[in-house]
DNA sequence: TATTGTTATACTCTATAACTATA
DNA sequence: TATAGTTATAGAGTATAACAATA
């Protein structure tokens, strides 16, 4: 086997292995991958519309329903109406919301230095510096067949 | 942000990526994940009973009834009785099964060379290397939480 | 008694399409 | 006419529990 799918097969088995490490994070909550998600990035952007979530997740708009209705009933976040626009709710972290966020970023910190706890720093550069260039190689791969298939 | 958390979310940057250009890879086909997942295994195993399949991709009998419906269904797969135990079922790749899983290691290939194009022989040693202590840090700190979680 | 696979049931995540209220 | 969100419907992936056939 070549070097390079070598290489490929290690970043998939890494994958799975965050996936697991991060499932971790929101075991003892009622939370779901997907519903961590949502919480993850509107903590990230700050109160959004439905519309904005769908976009920034990649989903559909009906979909982004189900898992706020979800979140909400469980009071992670609260729907409040838009300002400006009667048609829009803006999805708003609650206090329990914010602070099961702040847990979870505490743990991924944990995981991230525990990650590079074997690496001299110097290691550590290279291997930063491996990344960043296989997942701009990664984006035109991907951006490449997007275009291709649109066409 | 730290550099540990820097590293930590490219990798789940990368994770995406592959998954979105793996997608590519059976876009054509009437294959799923879950279901090119059961494939690929069913390849690297030879035929295997339906229990072996869901050890292997650590997933519910019941649910590898299901994949392995949808596989027969296209003609990926063939159930066969098993020559000693009346009880079980060897699921055997078909030629198309066998020549779909040919064409997706093709493209992986293709896609794994593309990832270190731009990297020298030197970096991709360090990135290699770096990635091995990675994944074994990573599967010691999941396989702690497991014990943990058992207790 | 234990194991292999299936039927029954249910929940999560996802999508498209039609609809309502508002812009 | 277009946009934000919901209702309706459907399919994939997952799980547990009960059951039949076989070991």
């Amino acid at each position: 086997m070549s070097c390079a799918v070598a290489i490929f097969d290690r970043l998939l088995q890494i994958a799975l292995l965050i996936q697991d490490d991060m499932a971790r994070y929101f075991a003892d909550t009622a939370l779901t991958p997907a519903r961590t998600h949502l919480l993850w990035e509107l903590n990230r952007l700050g109160p959004s519309t439905q519309q904005a979530l769908a976009t920034t997740l990649k989903v559909s708009p009906r979909n982004v329903t189900g898992l706020v209705d979800a979140l909400e009933a469980e009071g992670f976040v609260i729907r409040r109406s838009h300002p400006r626009d009667r048609r829009a709710l803006l999805v708003t972290l609650t206090d329990k919301g914010t602070q099961t966020i702040a847990e979870m970023e505490h743990e991924r910190a944990q995981s991230a230095s525990a990650l590079i706890a074997n690496l001299s720093s110097d290691q550590v550069e290279q291997l930063r510096q491996g990344l960043d260039s296989v997942a701009a190689q990664l984006e035109s791969l991907v951006a490449t067949a997007d275009r291709k298939r649109t066409r």
